[in-house]
DNA sequence: GATAATATATGACTAAGACATATATATGTT
DNA sequence: AACATATATATGTCTTAGTCATATATTATC
């Protein structure tokens, strides 16, 4: 058929899936702003901390809210009370509330998908345990 | 705090989510070559006919196939046997049977990610039925 | 004054995907 | 033969999400 010998050589990198699932980090913004108005910094921290978060970057983070403002999902005020530098303070618009309930759609049709997914992939690996 | 005018002008639009999530494809091809050899046309079918799997689009599908091929995960020869044009068949090699599995445990784990956006989600929106 | 924590922001780059379009081969029809 | 259609692979361009590095300013602490 085609060369396939047996061995593992790497060639070109990229055994392991690149990234994990993208278009995640707008969501999970929308929600934590829904929760209750708060700045980036803050955003920050909450996605950081856990492990079913996706972590964010700074620069991505500061700058999808930046693009949800434009979007009118948000809006945005100064808050110069408190110490440190001043902090942007978003909050979350009906237009967002809109976009979040769009993304939860989304995200339980995507669930399905995975599900679909791992039940094949597990029928396929699972019932014919042939290989080593 | 900010102007927010209850009114929905969608002033730029992206009220809604843009892209479902992304990073699906290739999973799916991986699964579907290693149940067994294949080209691009049919893979293409077999993932457009369902409404749970990603829905292809050429372009993307027969780029992946041949950074796939570069990478090592498929490697491919010429059938010319049967009508039409030739068709590059591939097959998965022993490096893209351990990318998918690698792939199955990232997309594992997203699912509890998901379940956990679902969860906040839910908790937020059906247990304070305030507004409207 | 130096250092660190807090806080926001930009620049450069890659990868995934969307959309359009080009190309070639075989088959069927008139 | 001419023409359209189904099959099959491929490229070009563009947008968006994400990664990584880095710049900048403010306040607190030593």
């Amino acid at each position: 058929m085609c060369d396939e010998h047996g061995g593992h050589r790497d060639g070109n990198a990229r055994s392991s899936p690149p990234g994990g699932l993208r278009g995640f980090i707008q969501p999970w913004l929308l929600l934590l702003l829904s929760q209750k108005p708060t700045h980036g910094y803050e955003l920050m921290e909450m996605l950081g901390q856990d492990d079913d978060t996706p972590g964010a970057d700074p620069g991505l983070l500061y700058r999808t809210l930046r693009q949800f403002e434009q979007d009118g999902l948000v809006c945005s005020s100064w808050d110069t009370r408190g110490g440190g530098p001043a902090r942007r303070v978003y909050q979350i618009t009906d237009e967002g509330i809109d976009c979040l309930h769009a993304w939860a759609v989304k995200i339980r049709r995507n669930r399905v998908r995975l599900d679909r997914f791992l039940s094949e992939y597990l029928a396929l690996f699972h019932t014919e345990e042939e290989n080593s």
